[in-house]
DNA sequence: ATTGATTTGTTGAATAGTCAACAAATTGCG
DNA sequence: CGCAATTTGTTGACTATTCAACAAATCAAT
């Protein structure tokens, strides 16, 4: 909670914004890093201040947003399936140029990845799923499984322009998995 | 033309937008430079090192606006008042919050009087009352006659909300213009 | 009027951002 | 391929902004 710097605050989220936005309009790779700081409206010289380059700075925005939805699911640990989830589809709708990018074919090839696992781990750390109606089943079967279940249902509703709102895909996801985990 | 140091226009453009938002919240005596500081995400200093207070701000923002409105008269010099008044109601537009908490009664009384004389300087420049259809009368009479009613025009498109559309907006009081003044 | 709280305007030191210039690396095209 | 143009990453000097602290002014209510 060490107090940030407010320049430092304001020209971090001023480049994030401006590779979010260029992202959604062209492939990473097409994009400079004087892109980047028109966009952004900052010197180059302050992108290299904070990062060694374009996929470094990639990193981190994963990076923090990973992070920001672990942060969620602690502080929804007591809530439903259906209410923790709909949480999480607020984040994803609020900053959703990003993931809709970084979850689309080309946008971070790792993105979908680091996703699963995270998901996986809030999983492995909220659920007993050796207990109820899942005894018997090997631990890692079924957090994959359901684990894939919801990255793909999430991929779904981003590659279609969020069909749904985000109440619905909350508590649809959310009744299936407190029907077969709880 | 590109010598402000970028942090200074960042800063004092944030500062600005400020003051203009928090304007159609609250009466700008109600408004504490704290108040701006906060909502441009600016530290309190920044605004003394620009503005000497919040008059002096308000006072500078008035002043470029009109020099702004001034600029787009000498560019459009050539059009007709249909044309050269739909420029005018497009910055008009693109400004919204600015003018209407300006125009309307308690923003800042002097706004409007400055805002007439600018119509008149520039009707002064543009056109030649006292020949055609207007011999005999005393410049001054025309100019005050119409000017006040452009201005007046445009206080009632603000102060119900911009019931109309820019564009007609500019063609009826252009006509108008036209059919007394050319 | 006397309090106590808020706001103001100013200071000085620390630091983040700017800008221009540079060489090295990469791209792209004939 | 080879060459020109662009992009990269780094540097150093300069300056705007930040932050905390301060006393003075203003406000609000008893």
């Amino acid at each position: 909670m060490s107090k940030v710097d407010r320049r430092i605050a304001k020209s971090q989220e001023a480049i994030k914004n401006a590779v979010t936005e260029l992202m959604s309009e062209k492939n990473i790779d097409d994009i400079t890093i004087q892109d980047i700081a028109d966009r952004a409206n900052v010197n180059r010289g302050t992108i290299y201040l904070h990062y060694t380059d374009k996929y470094d700075l990639l990193d981190k925005m994963i990076e923090e947003h990973i992070n920001n939805l672990r942060v969620l699911c602690r502080s929804a640990s007591e809530m439903t399936f259906q209410e923790g989830n709909y949480v999480w589809f607020e984040y994803f709708e609020r900053h959703y140029v990003f993931f809709s990018t970084m979850l689309a074919s080309k946008g971070a090839p790792s993105f979908r990845s680091r996703f699963l696992d995270l998901v996986i781990e809030e999983f492995k750390a909220e659920v007993d799923v050796t207990k109820g109606k899942n005894v018997g089943f090997h631990e890692d079967v079924i957090l994959q499984f359901f684990g894939s279940a919801i990255v793909g249902a999430v991929e779904w509703w981003f590659k279609n322009g969020m069909p749904l709102p985000a109440r619905v895909m909350a508590e649809q996801t959310g009744a299936l998995l407190d029907r077969n985990l709880e």
